[in-house]
DNA sequence: CAATTAATTGAACAATTGTTCAATTAATTT
DNA sequence: AAATTAATTGAACAATTGTTCAATTAATTG
């Protein structure tokens, strides 16, 4: 990472620093000076390094998806056959551990700026889009090798990713683990059928 | 309605008041003195109906909620036939028009405090359970007529309800109506296939 | 070391936040 | 019509909002 000079570093700072206030206090009721408390610096050094509160929401906002990002990117450099990353992938994709991964409390408030900032919606747009085309490849990789049955790649990349976001969205709103690892279940063999693959008879 | 009383009058006043600033301006930048404003009322008179700010959030997810939960429930009493219904549902359900029946950025900034209000988070729970337990319910009587193949309602309806939410979360950054379309035209499709059925063979 | 650039501080700013309260007007009841 | 209750107003509140700016300290360069 080319973190070199002060100014950088601090930088990222100041948008961690937001980062973990909004978690626990929310996006939209993250004041500047909460953020500069939490440094221990005077609100004036944030504005000095971003020059106003939407440009530092921006900076989050940019934060969070390149984490988001990262989460995927890390799946797919993990193993070698295109089948194994597969499989692999869609497993920790419906698991809770994947959900902990990132705070969606934060997620959901920024998203919902999407819906007044077209900028904001370009981002999240072009996040997404990046991702359902990647595993589109994926799936098009396995398709060639014969692991898989799918006609149209794209397009099952597509329902695979609504439902997993539909599904988070979901248990996001439960409160026993035990019922959101079940949604989680069903959603994952839906995906697995949508792929035409069993989940457990791995062939 | 029972709202006979000036009291219950104004105080629905106000909440829809709030809920028009927050379609313009954000749910959490809506102030209440924005509300007043656009009402033509001193801000006191709104704490006077309200006692905080935080009771006049919960009221207008009750009333967003509310709304949301009314869309469905119109769909239920429209036709008389089970599969009728569930068809027309299903058609409507997954266009463009059913998206637009409410604000999805207001109801998004609402969800957002799911993850910090338990009690906020339990209100979007029930809603939600009611709904796909309805249709749970509507697919059970259309699988007895042997309309659909449906091993397990339950299970159904919530894939479809996942499926729906993910793809309306997507689409929701999209620009282009085209694209936003495809992508409900394709959930949709999966959401036939789910229950057995071919949507262009109705039978 | 001196000079320059960059980082940091603290005081001050007008505007807006949610909320209180006493005073006034309007509606309802006796 | 008088008395009581409810609705509405406007002024005032301390606290917090984002932002500016001149002054000071620290780091980097010549």
């Amino acid at each position: 990472m080319g973190l070199s000079n002060i100014s950088d570093l601090r930088r990222r700072e100041i948008v961690e620093a937001f980062y973990n206030t909004a978690i626990k206090e929310g996006l939209e009721s993250t004041s500047i000076a909460k953020i500069a408390k939490s440094l221990e610096i005077p609100p004036s050094l944030i504005i000095h390094y971003y020059k106003s509160k939407s440009e530092l929401v921006t900076a989050l906002i940019d934060h969070c998806l390149e984490l988001y990002l990262q989460i995927f990117e890390k799946a797919y450099t993990q193993k070698k056959k295109s089948p194994d990353v597969l499989y692999a992938l869609l497993q920790r994709m419906f698991s809770k551990d994947w959900n902990e991964l990132f705070d969606d409390g934060v997620y959901y408030s920024a998203y919902a700026l999407v819906f007044r900032e077209a900028e904001v919606k370009e981002k999240f747009n072009k996040i997404h889009k990046t991702l359902r085309s990647k595993f589109s490849e994926l799936l098009m990789e396995c398709d060639e090798l014969g692991y898989i049955d799918c006609k149209d790649p794209e397009q099952s990349s597509n329902l695979i990713f609504s439902l997993l976001d539909g599904t988070y969205y979901f248990i996001s709103m439960l409160d026993s683990e035990k019922e959101q690892k079940q949604h989680l279940r069903q959603s994952e063999e839906l995906a697995f059928e949508i792929l035409g693959l069993d989940k457990h008879n791995k062939n």
